[in-house]
DNA sequence: TGTACATCAGTGAACGCGCGTTCACTGATGTAC
DNA sequence: TGTACATCAGTGAACGCGCGTTCACTGATGTAC
């Protein structure tokens, strides 16, 4: 079946193509948080990245598998792992810089250093299962971190409102309600570990 | 200053346009809440509300201008108000049946009726500041509603678990974590009441 | 070491398409005399 | 009551534009003999 029509490397890629993904793949994490994903275009994503649109399609075979990659990209480069990354400290210090690091006026403000959940919110829903299915494995491995020794149940009710408190606080962005809300949302889960 | 050119009519709108138009910002609505304001376009509105799109314009200014009325539009017929409208109960058990009618399987599986926080979420935080100051004014209306005789900062907390809770069981929707999380946010609502 | 060829990463023009908006128009309804 | 004209709501074609994707190409690098 399988008869080699040529004899062919295993296909390695050189170490200029794969950096040269890597800056793609930041670029396109950078300005989907941005921007939002239907709104960033192929071409906008290569010239942040230093290149022409044509050369996309030689990294990723659709816009859509690089919104699957980008994600993988965000949440590898993300907060939770940040902020659970080995320190010397307690699992319950560990809980309360995640908050305050997640829950902040920084994270409303830098959109495109932040969390998928927030800058991509409402268009994560509407994507391929597959897509969704990425963004779920991610969830879960950030329920374990902050359930830790903790609940399960309280875990995913602290995400929620993690997640809401930094969307409605970019929603409100310039109202004092805006820094309200992430005070709010603060008090609320370290009161409740 | 003011010299009438002609004698005009102070433009009373027939009760057909107004009709027309009312049928416009219910197809919007939908349609924006269920595949986001960015991938909704002024044709698909309008053949929505069985018309073609060239008409829009004698109606609205812009897709914009239809935004900020959709939004209005959303939220006076929204879950708020349709919860907390004039009902011979409690304070307490209109907050509960809030909550119950929000953080459920039926408000994620019925985005197009459901609330635009959760679903324009993010696309809300890059509107113009006029846009986002209709949203900030509805939230704080909600705030009121929700507070009743109970803290601000408990509802503030409250509403961002609420909507971060619809908007992450509908990323996940298909999957068990999906429910899990309504009913752990839910949980954590009334304990917290 | 030199030559001929293959492979590779990226370019830039082109494609078909759908967008938001404009505009000349049509046909129905309202108004003046 | 009848006629002439104005107003109105909506049509449908057109506009310029940016999108995702394709593809023939170029020039640099790698490999075989």
């Amino acid at each position: 079946m399988s008869t080699a029509k040529t004899t062919r490397k295993p296909t390695r890629r050189s170490a200029q193509k794969t950096e040269t993904r890597r800056r793609i793949l930041d670029a396109a994490s950078a300005l989907f948080l941005r921007q939002g994903f239907g709104a960033t275009g192929v071409d906008g994503v290569m010239a942040e990245a230093g290149l022409t649109a044509g050369g996309f399609y030689a990294h990723f075979r659709s816009k859509t598998h690089l919104l699957a990659e980008a994600l993988r990209h965000s949440f590898e480069n993300g907060m939770t792992t940040r902020a659970f990354s080995a320190e010397n400290r307690s699992s319950e210090e560990r809980i309360r810089a995640f908050i305050d690091l997640y829950v902040s006026p920084t994270h409303r403000d830098q959109p495109e250093l932040g969390c998928p959940l927030v800058g991509l919110a409402a268009e994560l829903g509407r994507e391929s299962a597959e897509v969704r299915r990425i963004v779920a494995a991610y969830l879960e491995s950030a329920i374990h971190a902050v359930a830790g020794s903790r609940h399960r149940k309280k875990a995913l009710a602290a995400l929620a409102t993690m997640v809401g408190a930094v969307l409605l606080s970019r929603i409100t962005r310039g109202t004092p309600l805006s820094d309200e809300i992430l005070a709010a949302a603060r008090g609320s889960l370290k009161s409740d570990m």
